[in-house]
DNA sequence: AGCACGCCGACT
DNA sequence: GTCGGCGTGCTC
């Protein structure tokens, strides 16, 4: 009787699995699709993982190695798992090793036996408890920080004190050498609280969308729940995992990057009858660890999590919730290509369990779904409590001389709503002092040295900075070209708006949301606490402040520059302008005073702009939907992208060049190559890169020619000397 | 991607 | 004489 044959996943770039011989002595029965095992490749020794077991293989027999040593008694990626990221790698034309690698704790790649330590958090001791109640008059900071132990006895831990305090740590050194608090290693997830808060009262929409659901529950359905910003998705999910719960099942919520708040989770926990694990990038790899354990082996009722968080464990899977879907934070930009969102329709199919994809602005990918009938439509068309939608000023700033690109019609609004003591959100999708710096003498423009790209003026920091390669320099006194002392700041960011503002408001509270002024580590917490505190008048920002947050003081919202959608080679870029739009808009506005918002832009007409005026995104996503289908575009044919890139500035064009040669005749039933061409920005960080297209109406047309034409293109003699991938679905066109 | 092998230039 | 440059080839 011949030994059976091992395949086997490798980290490594080959699109293939390796097939081994069992370990000497390795007992059959261990052999289970999904352990790790321990096998020697090239020169070294590496952790693979056991997709499947066969009797054959192509391989001769003198190549044919015997694996090392088995890792695992129990399988660490369950039969599930093991299908759905085949099946993912086949579609997003990724090596298969680095797929199923990728899905495992970091830990679990590295180490054959990792050991769970514990989580290290702090505690009050009954010292420390007495100490609060003398008063510490001297030590504020010591006083906050023992104040914030106070109210978190179960313990807190490294990351939620970051979200509270800035540089803690020396705080937190000297309470513990004068004994008032203790560090502990927590093993497990904080229990489920043991005072839960009470649902509160539901909408008659709410109520009719969770009824629905909980009926489907126990067998795959795909909805879209479609609800206006404010009109309490979150609920409809709680009220939904609730049940999950009850069945003694998992939920699965998925949530962009910006959306996973503690105040999130802290609502999850306060509500939920299960303990809650939560999978984030400021994670350690032992928390990744932990967490993924605890949803492993059941103890998680919920897991919270980013896109990777997809591929946790569930041994009791019960529902997979995806919020704000349309979000591009689902889907990975590098390495891995893929869409959680799309994986995760796909895998609560195999799971048969129901999905919810919850959104105020739905993509159009999923309105399209809704439209073929393979999604169930579930709306929320009322904002919860009082609140009203807000009104929607169109300003036509055309040939209007504009104050740091603020209009006098918005600025006299802007002191209207400040008079009455209401907040006010000016959003500007672009951040630092100036996007250009010119010689006003000469003409001189700062670029950067290595990208097709103007230096960014940050006036604070006295830089200049490329905002696509992150290299700085010092802000320039003079031209270096003329010597001329004359440097002209041009455009606008939100750094000069802020200038400006506080110039012409010399009164208001101004607070800036954008990735510079919140850099450090618990800055954005610090700022958002300060606005729910009611410390700010004007709140000024980026995307950032769009995103998830809720401002119920705002009561006018200004969008400075909306004409970057209206019009740009991305043809994604209106859909997204409309879904910023919406979502900022729907930071304005409560019961006793609805919310307005004003729109600057130089295209009053623009059709798109009306329709989100009158708050109809359904008509918005009409349109689009048309403009698509015209187009042939996504979600009406399916897109590839080859993107290459290089030192050499004629490499990477050369090379897809040679990819499209490669690919033999086009016919008239296979898909349309589009290129080569240099990429909108052609020089980035130092290398010249360009991108092939591939379209076809059909999937899986699609797939097979990618199938075929990736393998001829490795064999390309250039594909080792560029930097080349393939995007499946891509969503950024460069 | 790693990693080793291999064949040509300037060094203790 | 050899250290090391990165081209080329392989990984069951």
């Amino acid at each position: 009787m011949s030994e059976p044959v091992l395949q086997i996943a490798i980290p490594t770039p080959l699109r293939r699995l390796f097939d081994y011989r069992p370990p000497a002595g390795a007992d059959p029965a261990a052999l289970q699709a999904g352990i790790r095992i321990h096998v020697p490749f090239g020169h070294r020794q590496v952790i693979g993982l056991l997709t499947g077991i066969t009797q054959t293989t192509e391989v001769p027999q003198h190549k044919l190695k015997r694996a090392t040593a088995v890792l695992d008694s129990v399988p660490v990626l369950s039969a599930e798992l093991l299908e759905l990221l085949g099946w993912a790698s086949r579609y997003y034309q990724h090596p298969i090793g680095e797929v199923m690698l990728n899905a495992l704790p970091a830990l679990l790649r590295r180490e054959a036996q990792p050991v769970w330590r514990g989580s290290e958090h702090w505690q009050l001791t009954p010292a420390g408890i007495a100490a609060i109640n003398e008063g510490l008059k001297r030590a504020p900071k010591q006083a906050a920080l023992l104040a914030t132990l106070r109210a978190r006895p179960e313990g807190i831990n490294a990351a939620e004190l970051d979200s509270e305090h800035l540089n803690w740590r020396p705080v937190l050194k000297k309470l513990i050498d004068k004994g008032w608090v203790e560090m502990n290693l927590r093993s497990t997830l904080p229990p489920p609280s043991a005072n839960l808060l009470q649902p509160p009262a539901l909408t008659s929409a709410q109520r009719a969308a969770v009824e629905q659901l909980a009926g489907q529950l126990g067998q795959f359905h795909c909805s879209l729940l479609d609800g206006v910003t404010g009109s309490g998705k979150t609920e409809v999910y709680l009220q939904l995992i609730e049940r999950v719960i009850a069945a003694g099942r998992q939920a699965l919520v998925l949530v962009p990057e910006i959306g996973l708040t503690p105040q999130l989770v802290e609502r999850f926990r306060a509500r939920l009858n299960t303990p809650v694990a939560v999978l984030h990038s400021a994670l350690n790899d032992q928390e990744r660890y932990a967490a993924w354990l605890a949803a492993r082996q059941g103890e998680a009722g919920v897991i919270i999590g980013t896109r990777s968080a997809l591929f946790s464990p569930l041994p009791n899977p019960g529902l997979i919730i995806i919020d704000e879907e349309h979000d591009l934070s689902f889907k990975q930009q590098d390495g891995f290509r893929y869409s959680a969102r799309d994986l995760a329709v796909l895998r609560a199919q195999k799971l048969d369990i129901p999905i919810v994809l919850g959104s105020a602005t739905p993509s159009l990918e999923s309105l399209h779904n809704v439209r073929q009938g393979r999604y169930q439509h579930l709306s929320l068309p009322e904002r919860a409590g009082a609140a009203v939608f807000p009104r929607f000023i169109i300003q036509d700033v055309r040939g209007q001389k504009l104050e740091h690109g603020l209009s006098a019609q918005l600025l006299a609004r802007m002191q209207q709503h400040l008079d009455q003591h209401s907040q006010v959100l000016l959003f500007l999708n672009r951040r630092g002092f100036a996007p250009v710096l010119m010689c006003h003498a000469c003409g001189w423009h700062a670029r950067c040295a290595r990208c097709d790209a103007h230096l960014t003026v940050h006036r604070g920091q006295h830089k200049l900075r490329c905002h696509h390669c992150g290299s700085e320099q010092r802000l320039p006194g003079a031209c270096p070209e003329c010597q001329t002392e004359d440097l002209l700041p041009m455009g606008l960011g939100t750094e000069r708006v802020e200038e400006a503002l506080q110039a012409r408001f010399p009164d208001a509270r101004i607070i800036r949301i954008d990735r510079d002024t919140t850099r450090r580590k618990g800055a954005l917490q610090e700022l958002l606490r300060q606005i729910h505190a009611g410390e700010a008048d004007i709140l000024l920002g980026t995307q950032m402040l769009a995103k998830g947050h809720h401002f119920p003081e705002v009561t006018l919202v200004g969008m400075l520059d909306a004409d970057y959608g209206l019009y740009s080679a991305d043809f994604r870029a209106s859909e997204r302008m409309g879904q910023l739009i919406l979502q900022v808009a729907g930071r304005a506005g409560r019961a006793e005073r609805p919310g307005e918002v004003m729109i600057q832009t130089h295209h009053p007409d623009n059709p798109l702009l009306a329709q989100l005026a009158a708050h109809d995104y359904p008509a918005f996503a009409e349109t689009l939907l048309q403009e698509r289908a015209q187009a042939e575009l996504p979600p009406y044919a399916s897109l590839a992208l080859i993107r290459a890139e290089a030192v050499d500035p004629r490499a990477a064009l050369d090379f897809l060049q040679a990819a499209r040669q490669a690919a033999g005749p086009t016919g008239s039933d296979q898909p349309l190559l589009l290129g080569p061409v240099p990429s909108p920005m052609e020089r980035r960080a130092g290398r010249y890169r360009a991108q092939l297209l591939v379209q076809s109406g059909d999937r899986q047309t699609l797939q097979r020619f990618l199938q075929h034409w990736l393998v001829r293109i490795e064999q390309l003699p250039d594909s080792r000397r560029v930097r080349w991938s393939v995007d499946v679905d891509p969503l950024e066109m460069f």
